[in-house]
DNA sequence: ATAGTAATGTACCGATGGGTATACAACTGG
DNA sequence: CCAGTTGTATACCCATCGGTACATTACTAT
């Protein structure tokens, strides 16, 4: 029954242009005007598709996870842990190298009262993407047995975040390979190792470990 | 020759002051009403000390990196490579744990060209602390020959950044210290293990890519 | 045709951003 | 006491921020 004056332009394409600008300069680095500048609309055009500029980017927070994110949900298929996390880690440096920085990772420093929610919606976003991996490591048979999937799941985000922010910081793909690979050396020389007893590193087994000689 | 009026406050103290503020809101999160109202001082006053916000944000960084992060530069200290690295990834437990973020992580995702400089004079910072870094571990002993100091600073860096977009992420301190002990443990079962090259770990040269589907 | 609906373009809103002009207050050397 | 100098306080500058009012345009249903 409703009629009206049909829009004027594709909501998923001006999503993935709102997408860049996000990605490039963060929450709080961007303005309407960049994005209606971006996305080739006005601004009372923004607002009526989209609400306003927080529900804009927690949309586009979704199309990400579903577009250059993908890699991430796809990796979970991989037949073996080491393999799982190998694509996490390679997909990272993918990603972030082509468009320095993460999205969710430039969301979780958005500053101020008014960007708690983009703050909550990215911290929500990780939390599940973390979660689907524990819950793969936890069905994984090639780790050592006693190992904790969560505390992997969590150091694997941890090392993708760094990565994100080498990126960042300026690092070039190459060397994002580079320090990728080595950080995939360390997960497999463990995981394959397991018997390898050297002095002080399995504390594989128990969550007991080493002291912390700081403060 | 010169007189003048004092200055009514401590440089110091501000800067301090003004850490704080910028360390928890970052740089373009971080107004100048809401520095001079942390620094309990004017704008004017403000502006006639420091020259204006971008300078500030510099001698800030450089009061960070003396202050706060001064355990970087003190781990190099340590007797052996391992523990190096040990009390920089715990040290950046106990900083970010305490004021989610790190100032030079949180620095280099500032947008816009008027933060350039910003971002310039963070990645400075970082760079020099990963080059003291790699000079530290290719005087070590302790490491598997063949050991690219480089890569390895630069992964260590990683991690330490990458617990403090945990830490950002809202991670409390004890998860972020399982995260850190679990990352040390994978470090040491390589120190020891020599170049574990394991069969698989590296599809290393291919740019396989994730791949962005978006235009 | 005409009524109803929804998107568009222009032009604007108050609030806040970084930064400053100006007048005054507090110190120094003569 | 006075000139020179330098920090402080009030009050203001313009640009930009996120968000909107309003008149208009383009469509559907009757």
């Amino acid at each position: 029954m409703p009629g009206g004056r049909p829009r004027a332009f594709d909501i998923d394409a001006a999503l993935d242009l709102a997408l860049e600008v996000f990605w490039r300069n963060g929450y709080d680095g961007t303005s309407v005007a960049e994005l209606t500048a971006a996305m080739g609309i006005t601004k009372p055009s923004l607002y009526a598709a989209f609400g306003n500029k927080e529900e804009l980017f927690t949309a586009v927070l979704a199309r990400y996870v579903e577009g250059p994110g993908a890699y991430a949900a796809a990796a979970l298929d991989a037949p073996t842990a080491r393999e799982v996390i190998e694509r996490l880690v390679l997909g990272a440096v993918d990603l972030t190298a082509e468009c320095p920085g993460c999205l969710t990772v430039r969301a979780v420093h958005a500053a101020g009262p008014e960007a708690a929610p983009v703050r909550e919606a990215a911290v929500a976003r990780r939390k599940a993407g973390e979660t689907a991996l524990r819950r793969r490591l936890e069905r994984a048979s090639d780790l050592p047995d006693g190992t904790d999937a969560a505390v992997l799941a969590a150091l694997v985000h941890t090392v993708t975040d760094g990565i994100a922010v080498q990126a960042a910081a300026g690092r070039g793909r190459k060397e994002l390979l580079r320090i990728a690979e080595q950080a995939l050396t360390y997960f497999a020389s463990s995981s394959s190792a397991t018997l390898n007893t050297t002095d002080l590193a399995v504390s594989t087994g128990k969550a007991e470990s080493p002291k912390n000689p700081l403060s």
